[in-house]
DNA sequence: ACCTGAACACCGTTCAAGT
DNA sequence: ACCTGAACACCGTTCAAGT
């Protein structure tokens, strides 16, 4: 991936995760990079083909972010919400599928296509955890509540009051 | 309120709950309305001031749709619980104030305000139930995260399954 | 009091043209 | 292979002009 490609990506995540979907322009991330709009264009051609590429990689990294933690001991449920309390002290910002998955009608299917795997691989993480299916689904559930809350308040004890005991 | 006023008010809240805050445009609502777009402006001068009227609106709406559950002998969490599903079962469509808070820093004060509102009131309805402000901030951001995982996935019985044993 | 057409700078997208 | 300027229809917003 050249370094273009990857200045357009880590551009467009930092705007997504501050202001969503509709947060930025190909003529933000242009100026970001130092390059056109168009050139933009010729690595993604469409808004959605750049966001789907953005999430998949935030995916991927989330997944070993928390299989990092697991491997050094932490249980299932503790390993996910240490990784969602640090992506919120980066901002502070929202999860990324998140504030996709909020406007999820609005996306195009590559897009939406990518912020249902990462909830699904979220809630199978937390099975392997020995959670029942349900536990798993209400676990991630206040994970994304609790960031999206304490997000839209700026208020990181938010989270942690509504993620505590969580289990 | 002019039947006008009401009508874009109406159209307004059913694009952004499908679409955020970015998915319709003043020409999408005076379209549906059957004015100008211009027009549209006359009565709400910036889109800002227009989405915050309808949170505000929006607000009092589920505000009394949980007291009334509650008057008619339900519990606080279950109330808020039946409010959350019932707004999911139409569309499917987010909560607005999840909606518009995954995109906070985006907003201006005004909208920002509200949607903030949103969560003070709903946090501190759950504690007038018996909740500590720790197991109600958890409750309002289970039930949050919930709307929104669902009605990502399209699948109101993740929903169900995330809140089933909420308490 | 309410509505409108026309204009402004912006947006995503396309494309022919450059190196 | 990568970048660009110019164009298109769209967007929020403003405003002078209508009734």
């Amino acid at each position: 991936m050249s370094e273009t490609v990857e200045a357009i990506m880590d551009s467009a995540e930092r705007r997504i995760r501050a202001g969503g979907y509709g947060g930025f322009s190909f003529r933000d991330l242009a100026a970001d990079v130092g390059v056109k709009s168009a050139s933009v264009h010729y690595h993604f051609p469409t808004k959605g083909e750049l966001v789907a590429a953005v999430a998949r990689r935030y995916n991927d990294r989330v997944a070993q972010a928390v299989d990092a933690e697991i491997a050094a001991g932490t249980s299932v449920v503790k390993a996910w919400r240490e990784v969602f309390r640090g992506a919120l002290a980066e901002g502070p910002a929202m999860c990324l599928c998140g504030s996709l998955g909020a406007i999820s009608s609005e996306l195009t299917p590559e897009v939406t296509d990518e912020v249902r795997h990462f909830f699904d691989r979220g809630v199978e993480s937390l099975m392997t955890g020995g959670l029942s299916r349900e536990d798993a689904t209400r676990v991630f559930a206040t994970l994304e509540g609790a960031i999206l809350i304490a997000s839209a308040r700026n208020d990181a004890t938010i989270f942690d009051a509504a993620t505590a005991d969580l289990k």
